[in-house]
RNA sequence: GGUGGGUUGGCAGAGUGGUCGAAUGCACUGGUCUUGAAAACCAGAGUACCUACAAAGGUACCGGAGGUUCGAAUCCUCCACCCACCGCCA
């Protein structure tokens, strides 16, 4: 949701966004149904106030029948204020987020810029499998099973890679304590609200899974940035030194509607995966140098697991609705010989903060709307896709990456026998 | 799932049809007093929208959505949430 005032003083700026964020929203017809929605207020409240005034004390008899039919009048009114409202809050609530000046413009992902590549590509005395022919020969994966059970893009950890998602669970958990977020366990259902909110509707509705259509419709959050961000909603918080800073861990749930025959192989991409994600709520001074900190937070986590990956300036063609910038962190996969996406790195700024309605109270007294960011932390599955192809070695086996060690029984690989 | 009780401003808590945007207390802000502070006293203070250059004025908001009425925090209907007890249960 963008400030309204912005909109109508600087309606050609929206036009620029709109057409870079490939948004197909009419902004004079917004300022059209502003300036209808304005004039039908002035006129509704004026009336009211008459009204008002005449029934403050007990009107007589005469006047009642007049006064009964300028309250239908009023009812009519605000009849057609309703219809005017609703078909304006529409389109607003289409509008994207105001794109930051460095993000580079573009279509699609062919738009997107690296500004960072880190670590060596590894070198293989053999050919590098992919992650589920290993997760085939370990028995780590069984793809089959969950076909059967729960249809294409479901399957089961089994063995070690179970033991690593818990030892990665642990490891990542820790490493974000110790950065001074707040550990959050999430509920990972939530309502249409926090959906909104967070601006996953009506953008990506098509992306999240609907349940208990009989009684108040549920959604399956597709990451824990959705209950992490309207943990907060409705509240004035004390941001306006320190941010709140937080992380979650939670099994998040896609559809993945458009990405028939995608990556079918293996655990890239599943309707469901686990991940721990950080989120932060802080003042509009701060975001954009903490955005910059988050993003140095993952590459550290990445970094202490040895994985060499890149990092890209998404285009406006490629980045969310509520996005006013993100980036990306590309992991290395030497089974398919190219970098994929491992975390994703987002500054809201005050995109969501206005439908959530999360304010602080500024220096100045005033209370303004939070900025909110978010990154990936450690999405289990890709990590896990990562680590088996980066850390394959000659025998088949996979070897453990130092840091988790200490959270899989001090062992330092998985092999078949285990 | 059943029964009962609730939901009012930052918090506590009055208010069952007519100056109620809402008593009172606490907390908060400014002032007086004081060397300073406390206490005391005085004053102020909600959110959103509309009109206006501004000063200011108006409208809406007492969990949410509808309804009755000239007039609703107050009456009616539906819904959500919270609390207590019972049942079931990881």
């Amino acid at each position: 949701m963008l400030d309204l005032n912005f909109i109508r003083q600087n309606p050609d700026k929206i036009k620029t966004n709109n057409q870079i964020r490939k948004c197909e929203v009419d902004v004079d017809d917004i300022l059209k149904l502003d300036a209808a929605r304005r004039e039908l207020v002035s006129k509704i409240d004026s009336l009211r106030a008459a009204l008002n005034q005449k029934s403050k004390s007990k009107p007589e008899a005469k006047e009642i029948a007049s006064l009964k039919s300028l309250g239908e009048k009023i009812k009519k009114l605000e009849a057609k204020l309703k219809s005017i409202e609703d078909d304006w809050r529409d389109l607003l609530i289409q509008l994207p987020n105001i794109t930051h000046s460095s993000v580079p413009v573009g279509q699609d992902e062919t738009g997107n810029v690296v500004v960072k590549t880190w670590g060596k590509v590894p070198k293989f005395t053999f050919p590098p499998q992919e992650h589920w022919q290993l997760g085939e020969r370990l028995d780590l994966i069984d793809m089959e099973r969950g076909a059967k059970v729960s249809g294409a893009r479901f399957w089961y950890l089994k063995n070690d890679l179970v033991m690593l998602e818990f030892a990665l669970i642990q490891y990542a958990a820790q490493f974000m304590r110790d950065k001074g977020f707040i550990p959050m366990l999430v509920p990972i259902l939530v309502r249409e609200r926090a959906m909104f909110g967070t601006g996953f509707f009506p953008a990506d509705e098509n992306e999240i899974y609907q349940v208990n259509s009989e009684e108040e419709k549920m959604y399956l959050i597709g990451t824990s940035e959705v209950p992490l961000a309207s943990y907060h909603m409705d509240e004035v918080l004390d941001v306006a030194d320190e941010p709140l800073k937080y992380f979650g861990f939670s099994t998040c749930f896609r559809r993945e509607a458009g990405a028939a025959g995608k990556d079918m192989r293996g655990i890239i991409r599943g309707h469901q995966f686990d991940k721990l994600e950080m989120f932060v709520f802080c003042n509009e001074t701060d975001s954009w140098s903490i955005h910059e900190e988050m993003l140095k937070i993952a590459e550290k986590f990445w970094q202490s697991l040895k994985i060499p990956y890149q990092v890209l300036n998404m285009c406006t063609g490629d980045i969310g609705a509520p996005n006013a910038k993100k980036y990306d962190i590309e992991g290395w996969l030497p089974g398919q010989g190219k970098y994929r996406e491992v975390a994703s790195c987002s500054n809201d700024t005050d995109f969501q903060a206005r439908r959530l309605g999360i304010k602080y109270a500024g220096k100045d007294g005033n209370k303004k709307f939070v900025h909110t960011l978010n990154n990936t932390v450690c999405a289990l599955g890709r990590t896990m896709v990562a680590i088996m192809e980066n850390y394959q070695q000659p025998d088949g086996s996979i070897e453990i990456p130092k840091v988790l060690r200490v959270w899989m029984g001090g062992r330092s690989k998985i092999s078949k026998s285990a």
